[in-house]
DNA sequence: ACCTGAACACCGTTCAAGT
DNA sequence: ACCTGAACACCGTTCAAGT
């Protein structure tokens, strides 16, 4: 018994079934041990959901810039978090249950700062602009992991839709909501817009 | 007993402590009745939460759009729809936990599909203008509570941006970073943006 | 139709006792 | 130092039994 293995352990509970499915007693019945021995390795439920976030933290890939342009080093890093959040959307659920999801950030912000600076840009201005990025890119991470998501037997948004029968909505947009939306398309659409408007100012 | 005073008294639990605050034994107590009394009148807790669910929707206030010109109505739906979500936070998470975010966004989709039409958009532009608006207000709203938490005794975001010493980011970036963020404006910054550029086209 | 009580299969956590 | 066992205070849910 080693914390390292209780936390590897537990990492694997976590990624496959979430942060719920992390219990105790079924995690110290697959190591083998009486519930009580985590207690002695890694203290509490909380403390053992924390490690299993570091180590899921330290093996996430470095965010990192490419492109000559400002604009395109800007939206490199943006796609970069995008892609972080979405190869491990496990990590970002569990930083959301423990209030973590600014720390979890961070190296995120850090990158973005680091090239809104070779772009000229400086002081309030330049965190507006980081900001506004990291907001962009997080929110459409945390909707569309939760757009996609509907409980069984629920309608579509799709069904929904259909059912809108209203002559102040143009009708081909109407059908055009009943399809699933491109979200990457949409993402690259609004960041763009974002990071010229950002660019347009310095 | 009837379904309704079991409703109510579980939106107040809900509304103090979120979902996880709602147990059927403590609910039972407080409706002076026995746990199993529950079942018979709303089934088991996820038809409970989702009864909560129901009518907490159905006391929200309708989204409303004001203003002359284009841009003014699209913005004030925006602003509409994150003011009720600031308003009601636990509703978003209630929605959240249920994976019916995207259900509890539909009149906000609705009254931005009617705006974008009256803006003189059409068809899969449209419907990318209402969903890019949409994923902003959305985002914003999930993060700015996600961000502001943060578990006791944690490093404050401020607190990792002290530490943080590299060359190639503006001091006075970094010293903007530490201090907490002034979300209304951000918001009012990034929604403008896209509403010019999303007009722009048309 | 409506409610209770007993029961089952789970939880997290503490703490004295063992080696 | 490290682990177990018993115990406590909780859960959600089912189901036969009552009125």
């Amino acid at each position: 018994m080693s914390s390292e293995r209780i936390v590897e352990t537990a990492r694997g509970l976590v990624k496959t079934g979430g942060a719920d499915a992390l219990s105790m007693r079924k995690l110290s019945a697959e190591l083998g041990v009486a519930p009580t021995a985590i207690y002695w390795h890694v203290g509490d439920r909380k403390k053992l959901l924390d490690a299993v976030l570091d180590a899921e933290l330290a093996d996430l890939p470095e965010v990192r810039a490419t492109g000559a342009t400002p604009h395109a080093r800007l939206r490199s890093v943006a796609r970069s978090i995008r892609r972080q959040v979405q190869e491990a959307p496990h990590v970002q659920a569990l930083a959301l249950t423990l209030d973590r999801s600014a720390a979890v950030s961070f190296p995120g912000q850090v990158a973005l700062a680091r090239e809104v600076t070779a772009a000229g840009l400086r002081g309030e201005e330049a965190a507006k602009a980081v900001r506004a990025i990291l907001f962009l890119v997080g929110g459409f991470a945390m909707l569309e992991g939760s757009f996609r998501k509907r409980p069984p037997g629920a309608r579509t948004t799709q069904e929904l839709w259909a059912e809108v029968d209203q002559g102040d909505i143009d009708p081909v947009l109407l059908a055009a909501m009943g399809r699933p939306a491109d979200t990457d398309a949409l993402f690259t659409y609004a960041l763009d817009h974002l990071i010229d408007a950002i660019l347009r100012r310095s």
